[in-house]
DNA sequence: CTTTCTGCAAAAGGTTTGCAGTTAG
DNA sequence: CTAACTGCAAACCTTTTGCAGAAAG
């Protein structure tokens, strides 16, 4: 398959798929090493759409489950401000994960800021309100888009 | 209607109709008033049927569209980590508008955090990103859900 | 009256389910 | 070999579109 880079990724993903109890197919990898080659959150469509031009061809009903699974596993993270998914590139810390999207290219950026958190838990306890999780979507221009 | 309250909102929301050059029409007042009624986010289908309960036919279509014109005046907030619209309930103030979801009883509260949002805007630009909107929607307990 | 808006029908998307056959280990 | 997984067909739900008739102002 062409330019599916970020091997890194999809090693140590089957790895935990594998010791989660979990096999390793070809769907499975193919899902992983299409999400290991972008940036942009993509739908289950834009991943079949992906894997079509390198001449795999998956059902989009298996990428749905494979994703699924991928998310329980918190290998990848579903973006709801797209409406895609994108693997996860966090070591697993300790806030919850945030997401930079870019409006020009798309482009996704993970961030988990433990201040940040904090920050909400109290603006949420001002409130009244027990904060259990805090979705962050932030939407701008990444870096390299900025006139 | 049966326990449709809050016609403060309901009227003022439909002077902002007016004055955007928009008609007063049935299905707009009974979307108001249905919205205006709730605490929790509802989709189009919830929004019918809560209508249908006091014998008011819309057809769902209507629906989307009285939402699509209702969300371009800011008078009310799709809420994605739930699906589904509520009736702003802030004046219009400075910073974006985030979201607290009871996970136990579905009520919303919305605000409107202006510090939040330079933290926020520092993260991004930490990360090279210059954040335009921020999309904030905490889960968890609501006062009266907690124990 | 005229323009905007609604309802209906239908299409277009996206997501889920059931089941028979395939495949990983 | 056997349990887990995939592909296909079909159902289901959500959202969008086009158009003729209704209603607001």
């Amino acid at each position: 398959m062409q330019q599916y880079n970020d091997k890194k990724f999809v090693k140590s993903a089957l790895k935990v798929l594998r010791s989660a109890g979990h096999r390793i197919t070809r769907p499975r990898r193919l899902v992983l090493e299409a999400l290991g080659s972008r940036e942009a959150p993509m739908s289950p469509y834009d991943l079949q759409k992906l894997l079509q031009e390198g001449d795999e061809h998956l059902d989009v009903v298996t990428i749905y489950r494979v994703l699924e699974l991928l998310q329980e596993l918190n290998l990848v993270h579903k973006v709801l401000s797209v409406g895609g998914y994108v693997r996860c590139r966090l070591e697993d810390g300790n806030g919850c994960h945030g997401y930079l999207v870019c409006r020009s290219c798309g482009r996704l950026q993970e961030f988990s800021d433990e201040s940040l958190c904090r920050k909400e838990d109290e603006l949420a306890a001002r409130l009244g309100f027990h904060a259990e999780h805090h979705l962050s979507e932030f939407s701008g221009l990444c870096a390299g888009c900025q006139v």
